[in-house]
RNA sequence: GGGUGGUUAGCUCAGUUGGGAGAGCGCUUGCUUGACGUGCAAGAGGCCACUGGUUCAAGUCCAGUACCACCCA
């Protein structure tokens, strides 16, 4: 059947993917006696839908697994998704927005019944997304954060750390979202450059005339003020220090105190203190022992008796610096520059405050983590992400995990009412250990959802079961995930696996980079310079979606994607497909295997070596995760060796009365083996082709991946091609640059000393007639050089064409003087090596044999050029 | 303030233990060549950011400077 002109990707995706999921060709099974290669999916959003980001990933994630399987591993890729606690709670409660309830109105079951209810009918999107793309994970075995056996993992896991006393409950100042009404973890906390102001206040000090001036950002907390402080070093310590001020517009008295963290460059070099609603001074708080109080509420209103209660605490602010102007408080107000701390979901501006939440204890869990790392057994490429997480590890913090949501894991925790004995437990108590009382009310918070997630590479095997899979299965193979998750993510599941497993949870991280735009900006909906994949999936297709990902692959921390270049890869997909549509017709006579040798032509050999050098490296570079490497590797291969020579090349073989079985058996040999080695990267177009193919009943995903043979590699085959190829070039340029009408037959001397282009020439003239319309061509190293030639000087040879009143003498003179003026500066550089007696003693043999070498090669061509020249100026 | 990465053709980027500067896109010119105009062919286009150092030899290694980007505080 003829295929049309045109691939066309609409035809063929959604059909091959449903053939290869109907015969459960992504499904792996434990098997003892293969070797497997398992990853574990970065579970995505249940809100989420695939952004390229995601599409970034899983066509990597899709890449490396549908390799390994070729390569005869049971290959599993565990698919899944996280429940996230608060983009999914952010969701459902916009929703009930729109019908006037709030979460409060349902009580907690009901909205928790809502959620699931909108997981049901909306999550999950992405999966659909997923396999858009062509990905292949093991649908049978995809998880869900919050399904049964991933809660046991977690409940499991929060028990046993706490009773090994990693998780504490404790009153600490936190990062509070007055939107999202949660705690959040430090690293939940994006902070940005913001343009604010610098409030200098004036504190009156008790029992004297002096007063201090005092800088902030924030006047608002002020009203929680419970003291001032100072560096110990700074000279004004030793008086202030034991004094006491007196807070403006409340009046109330508060301690001058010296602490070490006090900046002396900030400001004056004394700042108030607010341990209920700064971090820095919370520690302060701590260390003199001042009192936290606290004045903003969990909505971010003032809470403090008088005119400020229950105003905003930016309406707050400007109020009380009305206020402090009129009763001469406010000294000077400046533009600052300053670094506001913004929530990562929903980008409202954090207001630490002071409250009871549950942490993990981390150093502990941190040091062999971090050892892992130090001795690769875990190693993260690329190597210089070490470095980061290194960083962090080592000044780990502890890890608030409560949040005050309903959406999630709720704390396996209870306190009697009677004695109020904390109770941890993986089953609801029936009584207090301590006091056997029965009224026990279980906390109201649940888990961070990224504690879930730090489980996921055993708990999506059934952690904490003990199952075949954990077995066979784990630890995994690789991780692919981005690099701004390294804390979030990584780092927790390194921790968390060792400290439960024993055992890393993969052998191997790849941090991918981020996807910038055209103009290298981060890619945000705000912004409008989002590339939606799926769009791009419809116009370009997937596989060209696919193939322009991986290529862009950089292994910096950004790569930047076009449209031009998915445009790019859609062309070579196109290429591709119309090298099949020339290659199909012949190849379905010919024999599965290669002919024997001596009945091979030399361009037969020439494109077996080319394909086993270029198999070679793109196994290299696949291995090595050098995406765009490989991709770059075999498009190489595929345009410019395979159709632009090869196929050109053969033409006359395939089409002469006596078809040629050697052409055709090689034709068949490579293009199968450029579809297998092309398969991981395009699966869908490779796999459609395969199928028009003779004699394929094996589908291609789950076919062999080529295996190089090294003897089929052949360098002299590879050097005189080059050589004709380099011919034929010049006779090209010689008939562009003359404007020789291309159908018009001319014949071309080659002059030159190496016999093997002789050879070739003589053997191979059709080359040069298939591909240059040469009616005559003859080799020799000595030819009679007729006038009125043009002439180009190779490396190993001349090509000349007698050419009768068509060259322009002018034009070629000037060709001819850029060329000798390029090769008089290369023999200049080469003799000024030569000519150096450090280089001739210094310098490796064969490096200095090479420059001989050359400087007889630049000397040839230097004289033939001239030569050339010479004869031109006599016209 | 601390840290990391980048700076190579108009654009996007390769350049693998230091030894003759590459690709794709874009641009110019020519082509209804029997797979492909999503194509074929021929071209033009580079003080490899700057300064110094190491070396016989530096785009490549080291130090510093400038600019850009990101992360942490």
């Amino acid at each position: 059947m003829e295929l049309p002109k045109q691939y066309d990707h609409e035809k063929v995706e959604d059909r091959i993917y449903d053939f290869w999921e109907e015969n459960g060709y992504f499904h792996a099974e434990v098997d003892p006696e293969k070797p497997r290669f398992s990853m574990a999916i970065p579970p995505p959003n249940v809100t989420s839908e695939l952004h390229v980001g995601h599409a970034l990933q899983f066509t990597l994630h899709d890449i490396v697994i549908r390799y390994q399987r070729m390569n005869g591993k049971e290959a599993c890729w565990f698919p899944g998704m996280d429940h996230a606690g608060i983009a999914t709670q952010n969701v459902v409660e916009k929703q009930l927005d729109k019908e006037d309830l709030t979460r409060h109105d349902l009580g907690r079951e009901k909205f928790v019944q809502r959620v699931w209810a909108w997981k049901d009918e909306y999550g999950g999107k992405i999966k659909e997304q997923l396999k858009a793309l062509g990905s292949s994970p093991d649908w049978d075995r995809e998880r869900f954060t919050l399904d049964e056996g991933l809660s046991d993992a977690v409940t499991e896991a929060f028990v046993r750390l706490y009773e090994e006393g990693y998780i504490y409950q404790g009153e600490y100042i936190i990062n509070w979202c007055p939107r999202c009404s949660t705690a959040l973890s430090d690293i939940e906390v994006e902070h940005e450059e913001e343009e604010g102001k610098l409030y200098w206040i004036k504190y009156e000090i008790v029992d004297s005339d002096d007063f201090l001036s005092v800088a902030t950002t924030r006047p608002e907390t002020m009203l929680g003020d419970t003291g001032l402080a100072i560096h110990p070093e700074d000279d004004r310590a030793e008086d202030l220090v034991g004094k006491t001020a007196i807070l403006p517009l409340v009046g109330r008295e508060i301690p001058i105190v010296a602490d070490e963290v006090v900046d002396p460059e900030f400001g004056t070099g004394i700042v108030k203190v607010t341990p209920a609603h700064d971090p820095t001074d919370f520690g302060i708080g701590k260390t003199h022992s001042l009192e936290a109080i606290s004045v903003i509420d969990d909505a971010a209103n003032i809470d403090f008796e008088g005119k400020y209660g229950g105003m905003d605490r930016y309406e707050a602010r400007e109020e009380l610096v009305e206020d402090l102007e009129e009763e001469g408080y406010l000294l000077e107000v400046e533009d600052y520059k300053h670094s506001v701390g913004h929530c990562q979901r929903c980008g409202t501006v954090i207001e630490p405050s002071v409250s009871e939440q549950w942490f993990v204890k981390m150093d502990n869990l941190a040091r062999p983590a971090i050892e892992a790392v130090k001795t690769d057994e875990v190693e993260l490429i690329p190597e210089r992400w070490k470095k980061v997480y290194f960083e962090w590890m080592e000044n780990i913090q502890d890890w608030c995990i409560s949040r005050q949501l309903w959406w999630g894991h709720r704390i396996p925790a209870w306190q009697c009412e009677d004695c109020g004995e904390v109770i941890v437990s993986r089953g609801t108590p029936e009584e207090c250990p301590e006091c056997g009382g029965t009224d026990l009310t279980q906390e109201e918070d649940v888990l961070d959802t990224w504690f879930s997630s730090a489980l996921w590479p055993f708990s999506v095997m059934g952690w904490p079961e003990k199952t075949e899979e954990l077995n066979y299965f784990f630890p995994t193979d690789l991780l692919i995930t981005g690099f701004d998750i390294i804390f979030f993510w990584v780092a927790r599941m390194i921790m968390t696996s060792l400290h439960f497993m024993g055992e890393v949870p993969f052998d191997q991280v790849l941090l991918t980079p981020l996807i910038l735009d055209e103009d290298g900006e981060k890619m945000s909906s705000s912004k409008g310079n989002i590339l939606d994949p799926l769009e791009l999936k419809e116009e370009y297709g997937a596989d060209a979606v696919r193939f322009a990902m991986a290529s862009s692959t950089t292994k910096g921390r950004g790569m930047k994607l076009s449209v031009r270049e998915i445009e790019d890869k859609r062309n070579f997909l196109n290429k591709l497909w119309n090298a099949a549509r020339l290659a199909i017709p012949h190849v379905e006579e010919a024999p599965g295997s290669l002919p024997d040798p001596a009945r091979l032509e030399f361009e037969d050999r020439w494109i077996l070596s080319r394909f086993e050098r270029t198999l070679k490296s793109l196994r290299e570079d696949v291995e090595d995760y050098s995406f765009k490497a490989a991709t770059n590797e075999i498009y190489d291969f595929v345009w410019h060796d395979f159709c632009d020579w090869y196929l050109e090349l053969i033409k006359s073989r395939l089409y002469s009365e006596k078809k040629s079985e050697a052409a055709s058996a090689v034709l068949r040999r490579v293009l199968t083996g450029t579809l297998k080695a092309l398969h991981p990267f395009i699966p869908f177009i490779t796999e459609e082709i395969w199928n028009k193919l003779p004699h394929t009943s094996t589908p291609l995903m789950i076919s062999d991946f080529p295996e190089p043979e090294g003897e089929l590699i052949d360098d002299g085959v590879e050097e005189g091609m080059s050589d004709m190829q380099e011919i034929i070039n010049a006779v090209r340029s010689v008939r562009a640059g003359m404007n020789v009408p291309s159908g018009k037959e001319i014949s071309v001397l080659v002059e030159t000393e190496d016999p093997v282009i002789t050879g070739l020439v003589a053997e191979k003239k059709v080359y040069f007639d298939e591909l240059a319309d040469v009616s005559k061509i003859e080799a020799d190293s000595d030819l009679e050089r007729p006038a009125n030639s043009a002439r180009r000087v190779l490396e190993n040879a001349e090509v000349i064409v007698p050419l009768q009143g068509v060259i322009d003498f002018e034009e070629e003179k000037e060709r001819i003087e850029k060329e000798l003026a390029e090769v008089e500066d290369d023999l200049a550089d080469t003799l000024k090596k030569l000519d150096n007696k450090d280089f001739l003693t210094k310098a490796p043999d064969e490096v200095v044999n090479k420059e001989k070498d050359k400087k007889q090669e630049f000397l040839t061509r230097i004289d033939r050029l001239e030569l050339n020249l010479n004869a031109l100026e006599g016209n």
